[in-house]
DNA sequence: CGACTTTTTGAGTATACACTCCATTTTGGA
DNA sequence: TCCAAAATGGAGTGTATACTCAAAAAGTCG
């Protein structure tokens, strides 16, 4: 049968808790009771729905993942300052996501699947990068290029990861200049 | 009073088995049942040490971060290779405390005090990559010569994420290349 | 040896966690 | 209006965790 709209909407509650706690205070924040008090929701409630909360962390990070490549309809027109701009703006404007992003990342040793993912998506976005880079030099499809958006990529995270450390670091003045060194 | 000998040594099998498990499984693998099953000890006898796990984890961190930057002695003499060099060295040689290195410094949102000490850290890095490169170019002092060792470092740290999602990742050819690419 | 101190043991405590179960209530189509 | 399916509440389960404590053992030194 058809799913009721009450049941749609504890799903939408409960997946706007666990983005917002782990918004706030990265995975450990991300308990199954944080979750219920917050979407006002009962274990039993959330077990009807998820299978596990491992499942409604990872539909959250799916999210978060997209958001860091945004209009994948363009791709395949867009500049290389669009997509910089567009991560520079990730980490910016979405700062407890992107810290998420990293997190998530990093941990997961325990969890191939999500290394996997993260994988496949990093691929994706240096073709994305190499691409631009070629339309703007108007060179072949070479090594280097590939080389190059994987080394300007890292320098992206890199300085992504410094500002989560520290929050007053100018990402953006250095992520601009990863670029300009990238050009030359 | 002084202490005794037996007391000091258990104090070196408590710190080596956290050191293992740090490197073999991450933050997570960190337990206080696998410090004690693996040092061959109480729990009893770890608290009679250690005020708590978080104490030890951060003795072992400690290392592992003087371990990015070796022979401080040399500061001053290096070569921009030499620091490259020893960072490649410490991501490959090292794989699994690099992880706890990137996973530590990505997590430390629960403890500021961490974070703080790897922001000192890594300024401290910046300026002696940015020594290096003065010397190599002979150029005076500049801002944009440590904007380019912090992206550089940036791009270092960047690759080392990337290799941890992937190992099969080259890590040392994308990291010379990142070298390359700064002296430009 | 004998007095004193340090260390070790290991059962025990408190707590937090993810997850289950099922009686009850609500929903929405026929 | 009826009723089967869907959703809910909330107490309960099992397990893993960090940490404690008092008594026993072992080390140190006169």
């Amino acid at each position: 049968m058809a799913r009721y709209q009450v049941g749609i909407r504890t799903e939408t509650k409960i997946l706007e808790a666990t983005r917002e706690l782990l918004a706030e205070g990265g995975l450990d924040a991300v308990t199954l009771k944080a979750i219920c008090d917050r979407a006002g929701v009962q274990a039993g409630s959330f077990y009807n729905i998820f299978t596990s909360k491992e499942q409604a962390i990872m539909q959250v990070t799916k999210e978060a993942i997209q958001a860091v490549d945004p209009d994948p309809e363009a791709s395949g027109t867009e500049t290389l300052d669009d997509l910089v701009d567009a991560y520079i703006r990730f980490v910016t404007d979405q700062s407890n996501l992107a810290r998420v992003y990293l997190q998530i990342a990093v941990s997961s040793s325990s969890d191939d699947s999500v290394a996997r993912r993260f994988l496949r998506h990093h691929v994706r976005r240096v073709e994305r990068f190499a691409d631009a880079l070629e339309r703007e030099t108007d060179a072949s499809i070479s090594g280097e290029t590939t080389e190059k958006a994987e080394v300007l990529l890292g320098a992206l995270d890199g300085l992504a990861f410094r500002w989560v450390l520290d929050r007053s670091f100018d990402f953006a003045r250095h992520a601009n200049f990863a670029v300009a060194q990238c050009r030359r």
